[in-house]
DNA sequence: GCGTTGCCGAACAGTATGTTCGAAAACACG
DNA sequence: CGTGTTTTCGAACATACTGTTCGGCAACGC
């Protein structure tokens, strides 16, 4: 009885998919990147491929569920660090500083005409990043308000997104994470009552 | 020498394909269409589609086109009623007015989870409709500023659209926009200075 | 070592796309 | 009408990608 996590030949054969297709994604983005490619670049078997994932979307939501990850790590120390009451979304700067860092991805999956399954499960992360946030804060309101609410951070945290990866603008993440915050905290008390206090103001 | 607009065949399976096309992303939404399927619904020939469309997403775009010269239309009337400066964005009521009587298409085409063409040409033509609207206000701002508000309207607009449509409440268009410009316009002002008046206050 | 498990890779069926071509139908125009 | 032009039809074809199957081989845990 052999455990499935510590079989080497799994991790091996799994990180070499997720690697292919972070490479693949910088040289064909994803719409227009065959399984064969990724058998070819990560030298693995067809069926070996299916034997892990059931298609091409959910070795893509397996890498982006490693992101959520990461993110969450820094998050929760981060959140540990300052202590108690900091202000809300703190996600989004490390959000912001990961994509800085991984431009050359970005650039052939965000914004481009035929490329919609990258933002799409980015977008998703972003939506339960931010339920947990508010769930954190106890933010309390009705349902739907919530959920309002959750939709148009992402709405506008996306939006930032495609205006700061489109023009090649350099501007440091920690800019571009007050702009976000500028733009986007007034409308969100208008959704819920929020007590963000001073952040709200900014 | 026949005129290519005015032959009688050629509008006809223009029409028959378009007709074709939103009968069946309501069956079947977009994605998982397949041109056969379009030809068989709209009894046009193989050969024939390609003499009129590149690809199933150029006959999406065709449609998408065709609502924005009808949403077009509709604002140049709305705007020439109220006169002079009205208040911005006037197009969101109209276009909130066509999904609620078209719930059916976009129940099946909006936030499904492998549907993305249909948000991705919408959220395009709503970025067109921004564009326009600030362009005719007379908004000046740097050239940034203006590309990022645009995309924060669409991001906010999209995030209402999603919310809207996804359980089934039956808000009525008015109230829905009235949520919207209440919850975008205080974050649009942080962006461009806008003058709004007293629309932004409501 | 030994039983178990994962991997390979070729072959296969299934599905969809986009092109070609000759014949037939619908058209504009005189 | 009649004539030359344009569009349509539909079958056939080439191409491409997906997802499955299976026997032999290799790597693993114990």
């Amino acid at each position: 009885m052999t455990d499935l996590k510590t079989d080497a030949r799994v991790q091996r054969t799994r990180e070499l998919l997720l690697d292919a297709l972070v490479h693949l994604l910088m040289e064909r983005g994803y719409e227009k990147l065959t399984i064969q490619n990724l058998l070819d670049r990560a030298r693995v078997g067809r069926s070996t491929f299916y034997a892990h994932f059931q298609s091409k979307d959910e070795l893509l939501a397996c890498s982006i569920d490693r992101l959520r990850i990461g993110l969450t790590a820094q998050w929760r120390s981060a959140v540990h660090a300052n202590s108690d009451r900091t202000e809300p979304l703190t996600f989004t700067l490390p959000f912001f500083r990961h994509l800085d860092s991984h431009r050359r991805i970005y650039h052939t999956t965000i914004g481009r005409e035929h490329e919609r399954s990258v933002e799409l499960h980015m977008q998703r992360m972003l939506r339960e990043l931010v339920r947990e946030d508010m769930a954190q804060r106890r933010v309390h309101a009705p349902a739907d308000a919530l959920d309002l609410a959750t939709r148009y951070v992402v709405g506008t945290l996306w939006a930032v997104v495609m205006w700061w990866m489109d023009g090649n603008k350099s501007l440091p993440p920690e800019e571009v994470n007050r702009i976000f915050q500028r733009m986007t905290f007034p409308g969100l008390e208008a959704i819920i009552g929020a007590e963000s206090g001073c952040a709200g103001r900014l």
